[in-house]
RNA sequence: CGGGGCGUAGCGCAGCUUGGCAGCGCGCCUGCCUUGGGCGCAGGAGGUCGCCGGUUCGAAUCCGGCCGCCCCGACCA
């Protein structure tokens, strides 16, 4: 391919607005561009890396043993009524109309779809397992896009989808899926952990993340150097060893104003304690029941651990005519002392905690030297906060940090949460009808671009890994007017062609310095500068954030070989 | 959804406070010159100032409404 009439329009400077570097750089090079929030073109330089990512994830999940599809994208949404879904993912599922006025969605999963597939598709024990995926577009509302392609409203997917009879079919189709997302991840040579995670709004257990490591990442991470765990904080385990109850004497109850000081903040600057002498009380629906949540008020309460220490199916914010009703009292002032109808289930770290302050289930008032036991009973205890930075690992003791990464992956055991609404079943050799085990497993493909290009990069623009890479090289020429050299990049172009490798051609009659800029912006692993040294048959071989060397012609190609021999520069560090 | 900011030539921006010829840099076109890191000189094209309405002799500028985009925050009692 020739730049002169190659699309690839490259911009000297993005609007201010533009903050992420990976976001500013794909903008740049002419990588993508926005249409409107949160959607974007893909220009022919962005399209040919997500075609590379996709071709590895294709070759990953072929070789996994999965199946590839294609499915709509169009969903009645009365599919996605059956699974409760609708109700769940709220205004993030995009909703169009047809003609006729009924209802569809714009698919941002296909758990629905896939399953009433399957389901009228399998009869027996027999036909199973097997995986199916496809690589399609997703559709979320997100609240607010950011960051170009980490985080758009139409974007890129993988999604596979695993069907077994039993569980143990379940855990063998999943391995198998991780097994081939640690191999895509490795061919692409981007750094990741794997994090334990939590089901959103997918549903399962045994989730993980597949996270790349940026400080402009959007998700927090824990990890343990002591044991290399690493986690969400929401199912972040925290040791609780170091718990030890409080031998501070019980203070006298004490009612306290607090006139119109409902949260945190408030509190503690009117009543001049700090947060952690403060226990939050949240009001929740687990099933339909209602429960008091008690965590420390410097504390964020997970959501996910109080659903697993409750069991339930479902967990929801009280509303406020039940928080008001169970606590007798406008919303803000709720607290564990006297509070009706509800189980009191409070964080483990507040065995160790005395004479601490609460809402005192009256508008306006909070209590003081509140102690579990003698003025609520003992609660049930369960960790039910976010782990932080600082806080004990569970498996090791030592101390969590804490950094953000951008998840790229995420493999969830569904079990039978879509098969079951769906009814998607099959006969068992013991004659009897059975739901299928699912398992479901997304991957990125234009956020990994995103990805890679946020930590391959350097002050002059994107280093792209071979992998994904959208040319392997780029032949320059200092002027384009000398004949000399014109000839010979042309042969040098060929030949490059015909060792196997994508190679662009820059022909365009610019100046030396706007070839480089570009070509360095562009992050094609390989250049080949055709300059002074032409008339001598010789040429300079680069690396894109590496080497260099001059050689024969001849040489070029085995040259470059060389150097490209590696997927990412020997040496690379990302910046900051 | 709450808060803040922005919308003027292809791109990046100034002008708006105090109403009176629509500007700058880059890019683009033509010519000359130059050719190892976003050259130089000369000439030129290119604008419904986001949209609708109002005030005014006169609106990019003031007022109202709408649309779009960016950033921050968001069930924490």
């Amino acid at each position: 391919m020739r730049t002169g009439e190659f699309f690839a329009p490259t911009l000297r400077q993005v609007s201010g607005d533009v903050e992420m570097a990976s976001h500013r750089l794909l903008l740049r090079g002419g990588f993508m561009r926005q249409l409107a929030a949160g959607i974007y073109c893909l220009l022919p330089l962005g399209w040919r890396v997500v075609h590379n990512i996709e071709e590895i994830v294709r070759e990953e999940m072929d070789a996994a043993g999965a199946q590839e599809l294609f499915l709509p994208t169009l969903h009645p949404v009365e599919l996605w009524e059956k699974t409760g879904r609708t109700e769940s993912w709220g205004p993030e599922l995009m909703r169009i109309r047809d003609r006729n006025d009924r209802a569809f969605c714009l698919g941002g999963t296909h758990e629905e779809v896939i399953t009433q597939l399957v389901a009228s598709g399998v009869r027996s024990y027999r036909e199973l397992p097997f995986t199916l995926y496809q690589i399609q577009v997703k559709f979320r509302d997100e609240i607010r896009p950011r960051g170009g392609m980490v985080r758009a409203r139409e974007f890129g997917m993988k999604d596979a989808y695993s069907f077994d009879r039993d569980l143990a079919g379940l855990d063998r189709s999943y391995d198998a899926m991780v097994e081939g997302y640690h191999r895509i991840m490795q061919r692409i040579g981007l750094p990741y952990h794997v994090a334990d995670s939590s089901g959103e709004g997918i549903g399962g257990w045994d989730t993980r993340e597949f996270v790349s490591l940026s400080e402009a990442g959007e998700t927090a991470y824990v990890r343990c150097e002591g044991c290399d765990y690493h986690a969400t904080p929401e199912v972040g385990e925290i040791s609780t060893s170091e718990i030890v109850p409080s031998d501070d004497p019980m203070q006298p109850l004490e009612r306290v104003e607090t006139p119109d000081q409902r949260t945190i903040e408030q509190v503690t600057a009117f009543l001049g304690v700090p947060a952690q002498r403060l226990v939050k009380t949240l009001i929740y629906k687990a099933d339909g029941r209602v429960v008091a949540a008690l965590v420390r008020g410097d504390r964020d309460l997970s959501e996910d651990k109080l659903k697993a220490a409750l069991g339930a199916d479902e967990l929801v914010m009280g509303d406020p005519a039940t928080i008001e009703r169970v606590s007798g009292a406008p919303v803000g002032f709720a607290g564990p002392v006297g509070i009706k109808e509800a189980e009191i289930v409070a964080d483990e770290e507040l065995r160790g905690e005395r004479n601490f302050v609460t809402g005192g289930n009256e508008a306006d008032l909070h209590l003081r030297n509140v102690n579990w036991g003698r003025d609520f009973p003992e609660p049930r205890w369960a960790q039910i906060r976010n782990a932080e930075p600082g806080d004990p690992c569970a498996k090791c003791g030592k101390p969590l940090t804490e950094y953000h990464g951008i998840e790229l992956g995420h493999v969830f055991k569904l079990g039978t949460k879509y098969s079951d609404p769906l009814e998607a079943r099959y006969l068992d050799e013991d004659g009897e009808r059975k739901p299928i085990i699912m398992g479901c497993y997304g991957f990125g493909t234009t956020r990994v671009m995103a990805a890679v290009a946020e930590y391959f990069r350097d002050d002059a623009g994107i280093i792209w890994p071979r992998s994904v890479a959208p040319f392997d090289a780029i032949v320059i020429t200092i002027s384009q007017d000398d004949e000399v050299q014109r000839t010979l990049a042309e042969r040098v172009y060929a030949e490059l062609r015909a060792a196997g490798l994508d190679v662009l051609l820059e022909d365009r009659d610019e100046r030396p310095g706007v070839k480089f800029k570009d070509a360095d912006l562009i992050g094609v692993p390989g250049q080949i500068v055709v300059g002074r040294l032409a008339g001598e048959g010789k040429v300079e071989v680069r690396r894109r954030g590496g080497e260099s060397t001059t050689v024969d012609a001849d040489e070029a190609v085995a040259a470059l070989q060389k150097l490209m021999a590696d997927n990412v520069p020997a040496g690379f560090r990302p910046p900051e």
